[in-house]
DNA sequence: GATACGTACGGTAGACTCAG
DNA sequence: CTGAGTCTACCGTACGTATC
């Protein structure tokens, strides 16, 4: 990807307009500020700011968005600082990054791409059921797909592009048993991956290191009861909240255990 | 053409501050 | 005292630009 024009990374967006992305970060705030230090927050919103022009994009150089927290309010932050605020946002899923080259291949700035909110709450109960009573996981395939082409992500010239790997193809970092689960359901490396990423943030958030397959299996099981009865409209999206349901009593029971052992 | 310097990136080590 | 948070100062890579 070559840097350019930030208008010329509008297919990023994953946000309508700038009053969609300001709803998203909220929602995001809301949900991850505790993970941020006072320095990290200072660079994050100056990130935000400098992602407003294009909802959501970012194309300016860390020197850039580091010299204007100093110029700001003299509450200035470090390189390192801005450079740690990242690899957290990455880890929690706010956002991605992708490196850009000038025209002879050399690295030039970044960009960074915010996604949006994942967390979707609870069908009600006068939701629509206008889904077909038989399954609907294939929709979840197309969404992901869909996403692939929108994205801009994926080089014209990409091996492979138009292919679907099948689940053999997952990621080792995916764990053996989650991967043989959802290939029953998915046979497709990259909705495979793409659940397990939910997973590793969601746990990441409540702070889970033990017993994180066996927690994701049993999410995956509510989804696809869920799916069956027609009820869920987006897959990701109702995954990754009975996934934060699930390890937030997890925390919660854990929570409990210990301050009971240190009595 | 050769050289020096600048600009990007990711990464690490060590030192400092401060709260608990 | 300890650990977390933060900063500065390095390293290496790859290329562009300015100067001699």
């Amino acid at each position: 990807m070559q840097i350019g024009n930030i208008e010329s990374f509008k297919h990023l967006s994953q946000f309508t307009d700038t009053r969609d992305f300001n709803n998203n970060i909220e929602q995001w705030m809301l949900d991850i500020k505790a993970s941020f230090t006072k320095a990290e927050l200072v660079a994050l919103k100056r990130l935000i700011r400098f992602s407003a022009k294009v909802a959501g994009i970012c194309t300016a150089k860390i020197g850039t968005i580091v010299s204007a927290t100093h110029k700001a309010n003299g509450t200035g932050i470090s390189r390192s600082t801005f450079k740690r605020m990242i690899i957290k946002a990455k880890k929690v899923g706010l956002l991605l990054t992708r490196e850009t080259t000038r025209k002879n291949g050399s690295k030039s700035s970044n960009v960074y791409i915010f996604n949006r909110f994942y967390e979707q709450p609870e069908p009600s109960k006068d939701d629509k059921l206008n889904q077909p009573k038989t399954s609907n996981l294939p929709k979840a395939n197309n969404q992901t797909n869909n996403k692939r082409k929108t994205d801009g992500f994926y080089k014209q010239n990409e091996i492979g592009q138009n292919t679907i790997l099948d689940a053999s193809f997952t990621s080792e970092k995916v764990p053996l048993n989650f991967t043989d689960f959802v290939r029953n359901f998915y046979d497709d490396n990259s909705i495979i991956e793409e659940y397990w990423k939910l997973v590793n943030i969601s746990a990441y958030k409540h702070d889970i290191t033990e017993n994180i397959t066996e927690t994701a299996i049993k999410a995956f099981k509510v989804l696809v009861r869920k799916i069956k009865f027609g009820k869920v409209n987006n897959t990701y999206g109702y995954y990754y909240a009975v996934l934060n349901r699930k390890f937030r009593k997890k925390y919660l029971v854990d929570l409990f255990n210990d301050a009971w052992d240190t009595n």
